[in-house]
RNA sequence: GUGGCUGUGGUGAAGCGGUUAACACGUGCGACUGUGACUCGCAUAUGCGAGGGUUCGAUACCCUCCAGCCACCCCA
């Protein structure tokens, strides 16, 4: 065991015993983003370097230090750190903007973080999302959110906790960096080094800071008044408080949190995260925001967007495990032929069954048969000779010698329940 | 990248200097030649993460490394 080749750190086999728990992620989401007209796409899972350097921002962490990065042909290439800088750039390649607005697109699919693993985060994980362009209402703000918190409850995840904030538009964040700037400034030599580093570059995440030197100063009355104060224009504001009107009427619960601001450059006014206090530390399960701006800067035409991505290992660490269901149907029988025709019928007439391969003793092959069926299909030597088969009941133990036909009829109920 | 905890079979685990490495589950075979789930027998770790050291002796003690988990940073 020493020696065999391992699953590299941070990575995972999703085995048949999970498998359902991840289907059941994925049909749901095809079902609840389909009626909302959302239509998948399926983009590469790695993109030019540049892409994300320029897409999510290479002050973020996720661009500084967590991709997976590789030269091949002089090209740098990096396993995608979130996709909708990928998405973005398949909507422009593709000339997407042509078609009738909204673009309503959905996604799934395997993300690359380079972190130290940990409870809720892994090096390759993943993440459904849902991007929507071209409206810039506060109405798409809501259909965005609305979206996850159907999805959420379609989960059976009802309780989680919806924090939105608005980070207002180019012109107003910048007021408020400035002034951000100004009343820590007599502060700067004793904040940790990380935000040191943040004062110039993005003083708002400053705000995210858990370290307590940083942290103390946030609470200083001046600071607070800044933090307080509504830095963002009018537009920005009127936006935001439509958005929110749309989330009362939607009875959609959520609470203001004037301290998020998210790792990513692009977003702009509208940003929500909805967390859940049973995940330990990393207790996001999904992320989201507006980026009006990302998809001309990346050279397409002037789009307003609106998106969000949630963790699919974090949603299923919220879900109960699912059992796996029996097999309808085990056919035991000594007689190969026989059996493997009787399978083949009863797998078209769309029935789940099985048997033995190895032609084991009868008794061997209906404990089997118990363990992994509700029936048992029995094909010995008197059906055979009689063309009946034995239908048993392995929960009841109820046995009956049915016909062919009656037997078949009798299978078409089973599939009802 | 930094810190804390842990590392015994397919799984859950006991053992804490000298054991045949317990027990349970799972799996396979048999008792039971066409009737399972109960029961009963048998088999299932030449090895206790890897390498080195201390010792007459190390799964146990020490060192190094590796891996896993959790936490920080940040996020999904």
């Amino acid at each position: 065991m020493s020696n065999i080749i391992k699953a590299q750190k941070g990575t995972k086999d999703i085995l048949p015993n999970d498998i359902e728990q991840w289907q059941n992620l994925e049909l749901k989401a095809l079902e609840i983003f389909t009626r909302a007209g959302f239509s998948e796409i399926r983009t590469p899972i790695f993109e030019a370097t540049e892409l994300f350097a320029r897409g999510v921002g290479d002050t973020t962490d996720i661009v500084n230090k967590e991709m997976y990065t590789f030269e091949k042909s002089e090209r740098s290439l990096t396993l995608r750190p979130e996709n909708t800088a990928g998405v973005v750039r398949a909507y422009i390649e593709n000339g997407m903007h042509r078609l009738a607005s909204p673009v309503k697109l959905w996604y799934k699919g395997p993300m690359f973080r380079y972190e130290r693993p940990q409870a809720g985060r892994q090096r390759q994980f993943h993440q459904v999302g849902a991007e929507m362009f071209g409206i810039k209402e506060p109405t798409a703000d809501a259909e965005i959110i609305l979206l996850a918190v159907d999805y959420l409850k379609a989960l059976g995840l009802n309780d989680l906790d919806v924090e939105i904030n608005s980070l207002g538009c180019s012109d107003c964040r910048e007021g408020f960096k400035t002034a951000l700037r100004v009343v820590l400034k007599p502060e700067l030599d004793i904040m940790c080094p990380d935000c040191q580093a943040r004062y110039e570059k993005n003083p708002l995440r400053i705000l995210d800071c858990k370290v307590e030197v940083c942290r103390r100063i946030l609470e200083k009355q001046e600071v607070q008044n800044v933090i307080v104060s509504d830095y963002i224009c009018g537009d920005c504001q009127k936006h935001f408080d439509e958005l929110k009107k749309y989330l009362d009427a939607l009875n959609i619960k959520y609470k203001r949190n004037k301290l998020l601001v998210r790792g990513l450059d692009y977003y702009n006014r509208t940003v929500f995260e909805i967390k859940s206090n049973n995940l330990g530390s990393q207790n996001a399960v999904c992320g989201g925001g507006r980026y009006d701006s990302l998809v001309k800067n990346l050279g397409g035409e002037d789009t307003p967007a609106v998106g969000w991505a949630m963790g699919m290992e974090r949603l299923n660490s919220l879900l109960e495990k699912i059992e796996s269901k029996k097999m309808n149907a085990y056919v035991v029988s000594n007689f190969s032929v026989e059996a493997l025709k009787l399978v083949e019928e009863l797998r078209n007439l769309g029935i789940s069954c099985d048997f033995d391969m190895t032609n084991k003793k009868f008794g061997k092959q209906l404990e089997k048969a118990s363990k992994n069926a509700d029936f048992a299909f029995i094909l010995g030597e008197d059906e055979i000779k009689n063309s009946t088969i034995s239908v048993k009941n392995l929960k009841t133990s109820e046995q009956k010698n049915l016909s062919k036909d009656e037997a078949f009829k009798f299978v078409k109920s089973m599939k009802k329940t």
